[in-house]
DNA sequence: TGTACATCAGTGAACGCGCGTTCACTGATGTAC
DNA sequence: TGTACATCAGTGAACGCGCGTTCACTGATGTAC
């Protein structure tokens, strides 16, 4: 049953986009190993054939799910042309479509509470897909000084996790909206 | 054994207040009723003399733990005579303190990304929670219309969670502190 | 007020299940000659 | 180029552990008379 190289390696990259999504879906101690490998339709005993460990399947899924958060909002950036790529950034990310689908929306706000208690290893991954985050959102203030540009958009950046979770946890519906469209306003002014 | 109504009840809301802490330092699902009992004193069999299920005993421990951040911030407003409430509720909640003692501080940032995910029940107490948070925000907004007060407070509620939040994930001890301070900064300007 | 019985808080063992990890095995792929 | 052997991706069963829940039991408390 061995596999060829180039097969192994697109089922090994197959697992890791299946937990991306899982974890965002169902937490990381809320996924087993059977979940990921019957998503990539495989049994888990072959799990071990391209992992260490369940850490390490997490490290590269929450690494690979950063880096794919800060390119979608550079490309909702990139499709304004007039200068309003700010707008669209926090319009794209405080959407009722992020809100309702986390498995393949941002990681903080699916699994921060949980990655706060993780292992060094995952919170330095967070730590960089964080500051690559930020880059993105820094790149819109043109006409602020770069290290300034940097502090707001830290700040941009944790206020958007917040309002995205608080929206998926609060049951009325009215004000899970009003919680994205407020926080939307307030950055859009701010 | 049996013990008297008042022990029993004392027992009781002892482990509510175990519970509470634990939630919060170790995640719900990272904590198991051996490890709340023991915290209690008590061996694990007698859980359920309490309760009927650990979904009841996250739901009022949670419950507890929204109704104490609300008063302890209401308790920080009140320190202040002289119109800067805001402001010491806000560095009260992003203070290093809060963020390197998850067991007693904010359960929205301690574990909004699981209640995220938890059943209705749990949600819709950290809904009613999170509305008495904002609540004791909007207060301090005393030249601000009422609804108008209470739109700003969802969202200043939304923006110290996620930062909380980001600073506890954060590897680099110079970010955490800069997430802090740069959102307080914000807050207190906006 | 005293007595007899029912209640029930707490103990400690057990149950069943799911989970991360390991392992013997299979058979196709890769490699050495 | 062909052959013989080593490798290793994937299977399916098993292991050990922790967890939520249940249960028989104990003995102090509460209650009915």
């Amino acid at each position: 049953m061995r596999k060829s190289k180039q097969e192994a390696a697109a089922t090994r990259a197959r697992i890791v986009r299946s937990a991306a999504s899982a974890f965002r879906e169902n937490g990381i101690s809320g996924t087993g190993l059977d979940d990921l490998m019957a998503d990539a339709g495989l049994t888990h005993g072959g799990f071990y054939r391209h992992f260490e460990s369940k850490d390490q399947v997490v490290a590269e899924a929450c690494s690979g799910a950063f880096a794919e958060l800060a390119e979608k909002l550079a490309g909702a950036v990139s499709r304004r042309s007039d200068g309003s790529g700010f707008e669209a950034l926090v319009t794209e990310y405080l959407s009722p479509r992020h809100r309702d689908n986390p498995a393949d929306g941002c990681p903080f706000a699916a699994l921060g509470s949980e990655i706060a208690r993780s292992n060094d290893e995952l919170r330095a991954a967070a730590t960089e897909g964080f500051m690559t985050l930020v880059d993105v959102v820094a790149g819109q203030f043109k006409r602020t000084r770069p290290d300034l540009a940097k502090q707001r958009a830290v700040v941009v950046m944790s206020t958007m996790i917040g309002a995205l979770t608080m929206s998926r946890i609060v049951t009325d519906p009215d004000l899970s909206t009003a919680i994205l469209q407020q926080t939307g306003k307030h950055l859009a002014h701010g």
